[in-house]
DNA sequence: CCTGAAACCTGTCTGC
DNA sequence: TGCAGACAGGTTTCAG
């Protein structure tokens, strides 16, 4: 589920939807171990509970939720879900791998199927997202530093925009359609990229960032959660399908060992 | 510094 | 129907 748009979904989702702000967690079940990435399990339950909720914010691709000591950290992965409810439940909670039980009886359930997803529960957050690039969304990133990270690196672009170092939020759908915006081919040397390329580039991320986060993010395999940005995608498991600018057919290629989708005609090799 | 491959996992879909 | 293989929204680690 989890790019930028998806995880900023599920956090607006904690702060007024399901609104765990201010509930005390009195009990955490660990359901499968590996789920933890720090502490370790007697640590953990010890450790969290009596926490009060304070606030739940977004970095990068990772959810943060603010506790009376501590944050615990929750980072989706591939797979990763979260599901806040009272009483039995009615979903299905056979991939359920971590759930805190707040004081007035309803509980956050962490649901991850494949399993990649992780929990931290620490003092600093910066000791586990220290090296996360800037936010795309925030006015700090001019189109001038923009180009400037751009040039210092000759990495073909859609490799780098998947670097969270780079950048923090962008996976692989958001990244192939915000090339296939800026008309740019995913394989281009990123200081090949000239100042006005850079500057559509940025652009197009944000624009594509605002429209998924609009539409609640994306819904896509089996795992539906109200998004419908799967319906807007341009270029995203679009292969075979014609381009909707210029008709061309949609290619699917790899590159950096991810699926990637683009128009051969609008993003034409050589920047 | 860069690229590619493999690993971590479960589930779905396609083709024979 | 069965079964092999490819593939999936991510990240880390290691070899070359």
């Amino acid at each position: 589920m989890p790019e930028l748009p998806e995880v900023e979904t599920i956090v607006r989702g904690l702060r007024a939807a399901d609104n765990i702000i201010g509930k005390t967690i009195i009990n955490s079940r660990v359901l499968w171990q590996r789920s933890l990435a720090v502490p370790l399990f007697d640590d953990f339950q010890q450790f969290i509970n009596g926490q009060q909720v304070l606030d739940v914010i977004r970095r990068g691709k990772f959810i943060v939720i603010k506790l009376t000591r501590q944050s615990l950290l929750i980072h989706l992965r591939m797979s990763g879900d979260i599901f806040v409810e009272s009483g039995e439940t009615s979903r299905n909670n056979k991939h359920d791998r971590v759930i805190l039980e707040f004081s007035d009886g309803s509980r956050m359930a962490f649901n991850d199927t494949r399993k990649f997803g992780r929990v931290w529960l620490v003092d600093d957050p910066q000791m586990v997202f220290g090296k996360l690039g800037q936010e795309p969304l925030e006015d700090s990133l001019t189109s001038e530093l923009f180009f400037e990270k751009l040039s210092r690196s000759k990495r073909q672009i859609k490799p780098l925009l998947l670097d969270q170092t780079f950048l923090s939020g962008l996976g692989n759908i958001y990244t192939d359609e915000s090339l296939f915006l800026a008309g740019i081919h995913p394989s281009t040397p990123a200081n090949a990229i000239v100042f006005e390329k850079a500057e559509l580039l940025l652009k197009a991320i944000r624009e594509v960032l605002l429209e998924g986060i609009k539409r609640n993010g994306a819904s896509i395999d089996w795992v539906y959660r109200g998004g419908d940005f799967q319906n807007y995608f341009k270029v995203y498991q679009r292969d075979g399908k014609p381009c909707q600018r210029c008709g061309t057919s949609v290619q699917r290629i790899t590159i950096g060992q991810r699926g990637t989708h683009f128009c051969p005609h609008c993003q034409p090799e050589i920047a």
